[in-house]
DNA sequence: CTGTTAGCGCGTTCAC
DNA sequence: GTGAACGCGCTAACAG
């Protein structure tokens, strides 16, 4: 496989000659600027990237880390969109992106110092953040560029892109308070997750509000599955007298919800009113449609990728945190208490 | 950031010495090799991988190419499956995972040619493959290693899983024979993938099998996405007279379908029995539950990583081309015929 | 056993 | 404008 000394041999030029004209580094004559092209194209040659990075201390390579408990990415039901923004800009900028998922029997953490001291990538991207977040820490400490999707202790000042959870599941409550419910369910995240407590937040908010009493009966922590979604119905139905609408912290969450009720007889939509969170493709295909709280999931990715690229780059970012807002899209899983 | 250098020095010994004992390539005696380990924790010395790469020209990367043709991954509904898989895999072997999306823009065989020539990877897995599909012959003109999942020219020699879509298509269109269904529609998938082909096969064996017609206004083509599911309902419930039974390619098509059963006022495993293809997650927990044709995606990402890996390292396959026997699994979407 | 040295393929001064 | 030489961090071959 040709390198860059068969290019310079072929075209009669030095080594330096070739990688001016490949990198437009220096101006080179045109006649000579031909002849290396034509060695390039003839010798079908192609820069080696792993030389390059050595060299320019630099791999154009970001890293997307998963923490994943189980050996599924089902919970990350956000993923293949978000994957899609990322990797739409990354390939913009011409970057790769490697993936990483951490797994239960390894620490989390030696994933990243492999990444991050072994030079193997120039930033990351990370998910699910919690409360003293140690990958944070970490990358603060090392310096490493980074963002998050979701924000963490309020005193760290790190770049990050999130959802206003609060924001959404208030909408998302006051819609069903509207709707003439009073006895609604709360389906939490593991409390670990930063959104988890955004969320129940929210939660607490909008019957403060509205001047309903809290029942912690009526909230359930679980995973952003269906089978969390559908173990957390299980239980808030059988509590007494049961809810008859849930807010719920996942479109994932809530297929599995809506599952359970259906199992017990109940018409979603109708004897039980469901909201998800999220707005995955599927939500607006299930039947019955699901209202939910959306986030816009791709134009994150695309947004976490390319505030990650310019801190790479050293480029001043015009805005470090990013709060969106999320929006309720009405369809037919909720419907008027009788 | 230390290096070998560093931790030489630190150790006062040579960087010949600390490579040693770092990758034991040569037995070092106790004493200075514990001073070695000593200086790596105090400097906390990770070896450079890219320096590594250069010099022993692996990459421990692997890469995963997506052919896109929208915005968004939808149509790789199994893609979560087969990533967690490969993932797994991979990192059971301490290999990366490089992960690129063709875009619809840029000729697709550029990205690979960066890849391979460009030695940023060691191997490449790709998925949905055609009839005379050119990254495979570029592949072997390269001699790169990689792996498909899905066949492609018979005559050519590369190492593959796929599964046996004819035969599952074939028990699917069975079943719903047996349950008394005479007019059965076939969702397709783009003709140019080779999937596609196999399981219009199957569709076409079973009907000769049972001695039913063959109508080809019951067969459409489309996108394995529930909008493209979606749309090939609507047109073949306007045939007349319309099917009583769908055999589909994908359970997002099928889920698709289900949606636009539903919306002219059928009821999905009665009225109307639907077949999906693939079991993703949603399957069993849809409403109805998807009777559907398994595929082990999971488990196939597993293979293809792991088949890979060998290949890499230049050990000998045991099986070089593998179809696993996909599976009927039967639970709501599916009624006799009345 | 340990130290020295020559590349791996490329970018980059610095002379010419 | 162009080319020679050095260094990025590491491994491997060879000497001692």
């Amino acid at each position: 496989m040709a390198n860059i000394k068969d290019v310079a041999r072929q075209a009669g030029v030095s080594i330096g000659t070739v990688s001016h004209v490949i990198n437009n580094t220096v101006p080179v004559r045109g006649v000579t600027r031909d002849r290396v092209l034509e060695a390039v194209k003839e010798l079908d040659y192609h820069p080696n990237s792993v030389a390059r990075s050595l060299q320019s201390r630099r791999t154009n390579t970001i890293s997307l880390v998963l923490p994943t408990t189980e050996r599924n990415l089902e919970e990350h039901s956000y993923l293949s969109e978000l994957l899609a923004g990322i990797m739409d800009e990354s390939r913009h900028h011409s970057f790769d992106l490697l993936l990483s998922a951490s797994c239960p029997e390894t620490e989390e953490l030696s994933i990243y110092r492999r990444m991050v001291r072994g030079k193997r990538v120039d930033g990351c991207i990370i998910t699910c953040t919690k409360e003293n977040d140690e990958r944070i820490v970490y990358f603060l400490e090392e310096d490493m560029p980074f963002v998050a999707f979701g924000r963490s202790n309020e005193e760290w000042d790190f770049p990050y892109v999130d959802v206003d959870g609060k924001a959404g599941v208030h909408q998302g409550v006051r819609y069903l308070i509207e709707l003439g419910h009073r006895r609604i369910g709360f389906m939490g995240l593991p409390s670990e997750l930063m959104c988890s407590r955004h969320r129940l937040e929210g939660y607490h908010a909008a019957l403060e509000e509205e001047g309903l009493p809290f029942d912690s009966s009526l909230v359930t922590e679980g995973k952003a599955s269906q089978a969390g979604g559908y173990h957390a119905m299980k239980k808030l139905l059988d509590v007494e007298p049961s809810p008859t609408a849930i807010m719920t912290s996942s479109d994932l969450m809530a297929l599995g919800a809506m599952k359970a009720a259906s199992e017990k007889g109940l018409s979603v939509g109708g004897d039980i009113s469901i909201v998800g969170f999220d707005d995955i493709q599927l939500a607006s295909n299930y039947h019955p449609p699901l209202t939910t709280i959306r986030q816009p999931t791709y134009k994150i990715g695309v947004m976490l990728c390319h505030m990650l690229i310019q801190l790479i780059r050293g480029e001043k970012l015009s805005e470090r945190q990013i709060i969106l807002q999320p929006e309720l899209i009405v369809r037919g899983s909720c419907a008027r208490k009788r």
